[in-house]
DNA sequence: CTCGGGCTTAAAGAGATATTAAAAACTCTG
DNA sequence: CAGAGTTTTTAATATCTCTTTAAGCCCGAG
């Protein structure tokens, strides 16, 4: 089980990987929310650990931006005593439980553990079209069955494109999904990687819209 | 049979290994819970004789760990009388039994006896990938059916990746299952370890993922 | 037909991983 | 307790993969 970890308190982060890993899971641990939006492209994570009150973006957008593109990984925030607005804001936003700072760790464990337990009913997403499949759990493509090998950048721009299948999506979307939102880049390393992708996984999965961007899925009539 | 007690009161600790190894038993004595985890790693045991109290990490956590990765080697607790609460949570992680201090030692044995004997039924894992095969209760591993010598570090960097089969495992990972939690060790250790294991066991069984870590594929099926 | 956006390619630059070999730390044995 | 043999660590070098750049070609829209 994989747990992504967002908290910018060197201290805290550390004592509560300590924990998780000793608890059996394993963690990824990011201070920041550009950060956190990359990892949760990278992965699917069994849950999400929060904290609201990150210097500079606020761990709220992270989760509004999740539950914009429908990613159900639970979600257990981190908050300060006595910010309850940041705990409405929070649990309106999607969240699925929140624990306040500072927390005893039994208590943040079995909470993640509830939170995990109740989203079993929930599908793990395995996007696919096509012949094409990926399990995000594993960091895994396949193409007919079999497997692909997709560098860091490749994956993340295919999954941003697999996860509006229909839609357009703009070059600027996909470098913000492949570079976070501080998009340094020039040149065309965006055409680079969709030629990759279409090497790799066939010429029909990704159509382009002339100066538009691109699309997965059905032509349009 | 070979038994694992984790105690950190060094007078009871000697008392019972003298008693297990009258009663035909082989026994490791360890004193705290990173060093519990690491001989876990090492060996398959026919049971642990876990201290809950320990100084620093709780007993509990250890138990955690081994239910978190499904090991199913029967634990009996060792509680100090009137610890309601951490039976109660000890039965609820996974423990099998338990015995409250101080103790009766022929009462010990006859629970010892008894977890082992319910657990007969439970399989002791067998990791088998191809022609690779490792033998957890006796520390063996071979390959094509020829016995291959690893040291302890290769052993559990080994173990830590067959754990996990088709999932990438990442480099930090595999220093916490090698060094502990605790790990202080610079340079390059696990890149060596890895090379070490293909030379042994042939270049197939670990393939690495860019940026990520190394994985075990899948048992073909 | 022309223009600008899009595609393809190859190669340089970064960065990550592999491979050594030797030094340091253990372990075992006499 | 010394010395032989092993394991573990370090570090320097080599190799490989990924990323970015840039230049030329192709194609669609107007």
């Amino acid at each position: 089980m994989h747990l992504l970890l967002v908290e910018d308190d060197a201290m805290l982060g550390e004592a509560v990987c300590d924990g998780a890993r000793q608890g059996g899971w394993t963690i990824d641990h990011v201070c920041d929310a550009p950060a956190a939006r990359l990892a949760l492209i990278d992965h699917a994570y069994a849950a999400v650990l929060l904290d609201i009150g990150l210097p500079g973006e606020s761990g709220l957008s992270v989760l509004r931006a999740m539950r914009g593109r429908y990613d159900p990984t639970p979600v257990l925030m981190l908050t300060a005593r006595g910010q309850l607005s940041e705990r409405i804001h929070g649990l309106d936003a999607g969240a699925d439980d929140y624990i306040v700072k500072p927390f005893q760790f039994d208590e943040l464990w079995a909470r993640v553990r509830s939170v995990i337990r109740r989203s079993q009913g929930r599908v793990i997403p395995v996007f696919s079209h096509g012949d094409i499949e990926v399990d995000r759990s594993r960091r895994v493509v396949s193409k007919a069955g079999v497997e692909v090998t997709l560098s860091a950048h490749e994956y993340r721009t295919l999954l941003a494109l697999l996860e509006r299948p229909g839609h357009v999506v703009t070059r600027d979307h996909l470098q913000d999904a492949v570079y976070g939102s501080a998009s340094a880049v020039e040149s065309n390393t965006i055409a680079v990687f969709i030629h990759q992708l279409r090497r790799k996984l066939g010429d029909d999965l990704i159509r382009t819209v002339h100066g538009h961007g691109y699309v997965v899925g059905q032509p349009r009539p």
